[in-house]
DNA sequence: TATAGCATTGAATCAATCG
DNA sequence: TCGATTGATTCAATGCTAT
């Protein structure tokens, strides 16, 4: 079945859903609305303003609402989903756990979660939770007996220098010039995804030519990418001015050479290891004593990860630095543990977890 | 309402739970059958037999009746756990989609998911999906309400080398010497959790001597956790085997020294004390100035421990925030008096307070 | 319930400044 | 002019608590 490509459909997007063909799309990237709750205004340390997701379109007034519109456009994507298709669905712990359950009771096969781990997510300004540093993709086919979908092993291989592609995948946010700003200079949609998200995505899940859905159309960065790796795209969007700055951004994508279209991507800062790991792991245990370079005073380890002296508490690096009245301190090199040779530096420990992360 | 701890309770985990008196935990960690739905045997490319988990415990007939099985456990969890305690629930995208809407379902408030990001993690054989390398947990506080759920930020912090816990960690997989034995030598439980993963939930939110429930208690990982961090703990597990496995698991366990246990504490936690009890200890009198971060405005110090700037008076709090035109403004760092050694922040007169109270 | 106290931020980009 | 440094700004946020 051939369907319109390479076009925004203006409207609401489970009507529009309606007007395409059954089986008619290679693929699907859904990224709908969070339905976050959100108390009062929140300020930042610095007294300055956090601009929230306040948009009226991401309002509903309750899970039963916003699980009935889910399943409604989740069951018209499987509709238009091609047999041999796949789906993707982005969304954060607000609405995960509802699109989830959405997608495995109307039939889809889930392949995969996959962790979006941001390399530079905004902090727990409050100091009440962890930050939250990461949004869940949930990867699936159309049924439980399709295992013929488009999954382009190799290329994710080649990409990822030759290990396999893991489920968690490292991406810095949309900032900077690839941020889509308005007329006015201004921010233009509150929540456009990378496009080094969409480009793996396309990569993995996808072939050169293949027609690719997004019901929640944005910012476009779905078409921006699709256009610029050879796939052909639909989008629908309900609001006006998001589907003209959409299409703005995609006139001005220059589609990449078809034997471009294999080598991109690098793989980005692995996580670091901090000093409580050691503990966790029983490197260290709580009450273990920690020698200065030349060993004539000793610090315990707490539970916690922290450093005391005496009174002195805090992270290695901040005791090293108040014993020897030093503005900065590196505790790594700083703390010496005591084994059979002597003192050693806890590096040494540190590089033991790292060589088990392989 | 107390309760007998350091126990395994062997039975069936809703009945259970049904014995164990409302408001009675502060902290539950639930790892509840996975509900896989494996196919016949997994090969790997050498051919040799992946030891999967088929065991009758995680055989479910459907959705639904997994869904009705985890709501019931749930809702029991709720009613036994105190105001102020949370839970985490830790599953794969096999089910932690349905255990979330659940846990959203049943009125507890989500604070996080937190991915287990494993550095190990079992290889895709098939080349068919990415590599499976997280598990998912959920920490939700009993109630939208709840704001005072036990969280250690600052030990969390400090475990972290000073900067902000995520909520992605990496871990390693249990393996090795930790990993429980049967009697025959063979590998006890499919599913073991490593110890590193409950040190860090019971290090983020719960104290020593709290009550920690672990409905599907397995091999134990959550007692000899609890044990060794001076925790009191209670277990759930049908299984005879596992208990006594577990039991024995215990008995091993050397609990830590206490004071090795205590953690960097919070500000927050620390005895308010009020400006006015500066001037009333004589740190500062009546008519002393104090100065803005640059020093260049001054205001007045009045017997009643409010600050006057020319017309303007009230706390150090709202005087400084009208001084910077911002919504809020913590006086305690803002203001400074005039030592020796220049201008320092009045925190440092307040903590001289705070130690001089012990 | 309303008020006032007062604790709380990491990585990246970009513009402006300085040497 | 170039490079280093500083400061302002920004990012899907269910974001406080004692009286």
């Amino acid at each position: 079945m051939t369907v319109a490509t390479d076009v925004i459909l203006i409207g609401d997007c489970i009507e529009r859903l309606k007007s395409l063909p059954d089986r008619s799309v290679d693929l699907i990237f859904a990224d709908p609305p969070y339905n976050l709750q959100l108390g009062g205004d929140l300020l930042r340390p610095d007294n300055s303003k956090v601009d929230a997701v306040d948009d009226e379109w991401d309002q509903f007034e309750s899970f039963a609402a916003y699980d009935a519109f889910t399943r409604e456009w989740l069951a018209e994507c499987r509709r238009v989903l091609k047999d041999e298709g796949t789906i993707w669905v982005i969304g954060s712990y607000h609405n995960i756990f509802r699109l989830g359950v959405a997608v495995q009771d109307l039939g889809f096969w889930v392949l995969n979660d996959i962790i979006w781990r941001k390399s530079n997510p905004m902090p727990n300004f409050k100091g009440t939770r962890f930050t939250n540093a990461h949004e869940t993709l949930i990867w699936a086919a159309k049924g439980r007996g399709q295992t013929r979908y488009t999954f382009n092993y190799d290329a994710l291989k080649a990409f990822n220098e030759d290990v396999q592609m893991r489920s968690d995948w490292t991406l810095a946010l949309c900032t900077g010039e690839e941020r889509l700003k308005d007329e006015a200079g201004k921010k233009a949609h509150p929540t456009q995804k990378p496009e080094a998200l969409l480009h793996r995505i396309l990569l993995a899940a996808s072939r050169p030519g293949d027609v690719v859905l997004d019901p929640f159309f944005g910012s476009g960065t779905t078409g921006a990418v699709a256009r610029k790796m050879g796939r052909r795209w639909i989008g629908i969007e309900r609001d006006e001015t998001y589907a003209r700055l959409a299409q703005k951004r995609i006139d001005k994508v220059k589609p990449l050479n078809p034997e471009d279209l294999t080598v991109m991507g690098s793989k980005r800062a692995e996580p670091r290891v901090p000093f409580g790991a050691l503990v966790e792991a029983g490197l260290l245990r709580p009450g273990d004593r920690l020698f200065c370079p030349k060993g004539e005073r000793e610090a315990r380890v707490r539970a916690d990860g922290s450093l005391a002296y005496g009174e002195i508490t805090g992270s290695i690096h901040k005791v090293g630095a108040l014993l020897e009245n030093a503005p900065a301190c590196n505790g790594w090199t700083y703390w010496r543990f005591k084994s059979d040779q002597g003192l050693k530096p806890i590096d040494h420990l540190r590089a033991e977890i790292r060589a088990g992360m392989q």
